[in-house]
DNA sequence: ACCCAGGGTCATA
DNA sequence: TATGACCATGGG
């Protein structure tokens, strides 16, 4: 990418993030709260999530002994707000059997960033976009996460490379690369790039109310 | 009565 | 490797 458009991204970063309420945008009591999140969010609206996570909370289930002890139908009933109901017990269980087998969350803390996301891949129903917000929100590790949002704002960015946008992989491979170093909060991006798209920029290609639309491609010169 | 969301897996071609 | 069905609840 060229260097104007790398500066243009990085600007634009810092517009988004001072434009929108980014501050504990991910709510959470543990980190097991955040992994939790993580996996009950797939596919689902938060407000649902979030009645999932308080009904484990009053089960007092909101502990990798409690789910590794817990019985399927017994925590599937728990989350039943949060949809997919059996896929996502299961995957809870398999987290849970995760960090037990590992010697709990203080042992998993002391792993590289690269390992951590290796081992986490490696859990039945951790994909990478998983992977990553668990990382990011729930180990406080810089992660860029190159989730639809963030692909779709790359492209109203103007990111040229076509790999970017398409695999979710390459995208956080090369638009990690390109914030490397830039004194960016990662966790706080993300909350901007999802709140931002959920509020203006999800799904028409007019930034009528946008924060940032000088930079985007849609805000055609002619226009203004 | 649709459509979709802060995805991932599995079965096909 | 690249699509598509499927999971399933609650809000618009």
């Amino acid at each position: 990418m060229e260097s104007h458009a790398v500066n243009r991204l990085r600007i634009a970063c810092r517009t988004l993030i001072t434009s929108y309420p980014v501050q504990d945008w991910w709510p959470a009591r543990s980190r097991f709260e955040v992994m939790v999140g993580a996996v009950l969010v797939q596919n689902t609206r938060w407000p649902n999530v979030d009645r999932a996570i308080r009904s484990m909370r009053n089960a007092g289930c909101m502990t990798s002994e409690a789910v590794g002890s817990l019985h399927l139908p017994g925590l599937r009933e728990l989350i039943r707000p949060a949809g997919c109901q059996s896929v996502k017990a299961a995957r809870l269980k398999a987290l849970a059997d995760w960090i037990n087998d590992s010697g709990g969350i203080r042992r998993l803390t002391r792993k590289s960033s690269s390992r951590l996301r290796e081992d986490l891949l490696k859990v039945h129903g951790i994909g990478s976009e998983t992977a990553d917000a668990i990382l990011c929100f729930g180990f406080d590790r810089p992660t860029f996460i190159a989730d639809r949002y963030a692909r779709r704002w790359l492209g109203r960015m103007g990111v040229p490379h076509p790999d970017a946008l398409t695999n979710y992989e390459r995208c956080r491979q090369i638009i990690g690369q390109h914030l490397e170093g830039l004194e960016l909060n990662l966790a706080d991006l993300h909350a901007a790039i999802v709140l931002h798209g959920q509020s203006v920029c999800g799904r028409t290609p007019e930034c009528t109310a946008c924060p940032i639309r000088s930079q985007c491609v849609y805000e055609t010169p002619e226009s203004t």
